[in-house]
DNA sequence: TGTCAGGTCCTCA
DNA sequence: TGAGGACCTGAC
């Protein structure tokens, strides 16, 4: 199937470190575990070429998964607008999104990243989902979906420890025992929402901060880590310090924080 | 062989 | 209130 997009570039936004399940084929193209199907695309320029395990409702799930539906160029300029000096940055990140991924599996590969590498972190990903996911088969080979809560709700932590996870597979569990009690995070502020994933053992707040942004669509929420810390201090003469960098943000850029920091997460990792 | 990774928790001043 | 160490483990 071809689907027309505008300002997006799939492998940059995929292999940006938002998701852990993208992978790039001998041919160019990339195949990506999306909750319910599988997918390949193959971009050229601003067509994209859609082969999926699943073609219902296929181009609404594109375009849903790559936040298409929502006007970043107006937002960027808005973002410009009011911060001048942003302006080579945001230009080099006009082709980027903040993908609209499911919240579950969000918590866990999270949970999964905090002192971990990203090669790592796809591991165990990947792992788990291939003990306790349902397996698809698309173009003869076989993958396999993130599990559901119910498929996973029962698991150990000494079953977690077996696919690499570490010190980290207590905070799974604990995040799995939590899980019912946030069904209605939805409706909560970012600030409360992020209180109330703060409340589980394991997840501090750069990680329900990278839950709300990428889970739950916040773009109001700024997940603050190593990178990003290095640009502000480097970039705005700011101390390195977790509650100056978020009023600073949270002053100069609004609504559109999470995205701003993304940016900046971006270029600092490409540089 | 040692260091590091997109953190969090705990202890101690 | 915040600084500093411990924590799993695989990749480099």
């Amino acid at each position: 199937m071809k689907i027309e997009v505008n300002n997006l570039n799939v492998e940059e936004v995929l292999f940006s470190g938002e998701c852990f399940r993208a992978i790039k084929e001998s041919d160019g193209s990339i195949t990506n575990i999306l909750k319910d199907r599988v997918i390949n695309i193959k971009q050229d320029g601003n067509t994209l070429i859609v082969e999926s395990s699943n073609y219902d409702n296929l181009k609404e799930v594109i375009y849903d998964y790559f936040d298409l539906n929502r006007d970043y160029n107006e937002i960027n300029d808005t973002l410009i607008n009011n911060n001048k000096n942003i302006k080579s940055m945001v230009d080099k990140c006009k082709n980027y999104r903040i993908l609209n991924q499911d919240s579950f599996e969000m918590g866990i590969s999270y949970i999964i990243s905090q002192n971990n590498n990203v090669k790592r972190i796809s591991k165990s990903v990947n792992e788990i989902s291939k003990k306790y996911g349902k397996k698809v088969i698309f173009k003869n080979k076989e993958y396999y979906l993130f599990p559901t809560y119910e498929e996973l709700k029962n698991v150990t932590s000494e079953e977690f420890r077996n696919f690499g996870v570490g010190f980290r597979d207590k905070y799974i569990v604990n995040y799995l025992n939590n899980y019912e009690s946030l069904k209605d995070i939805d409706k909560l502020s970012t600030k409360d929402a992020l209180k109330e994933l703060m409340k589980i053992k394991g997840i501090g707040l750069k990680v329900a901060s990278c839950i709300l942004l990428f889970g739950y669509r916040r773009l109001d929420v700024f997940p603050i880590d190593t990178w990003v810390k290095q640009y502000m201090v480097e970039n705005y003469n700011i101390k390195n310090n977790q509650k100056d960098i978020e009023n600073f943000a949270r002053d100069k850029f609004g609504e559109y924080s999470g995205l701003v920091i993304q940016y900046m997460f971006h270029s600092q990792r490409n540089m």
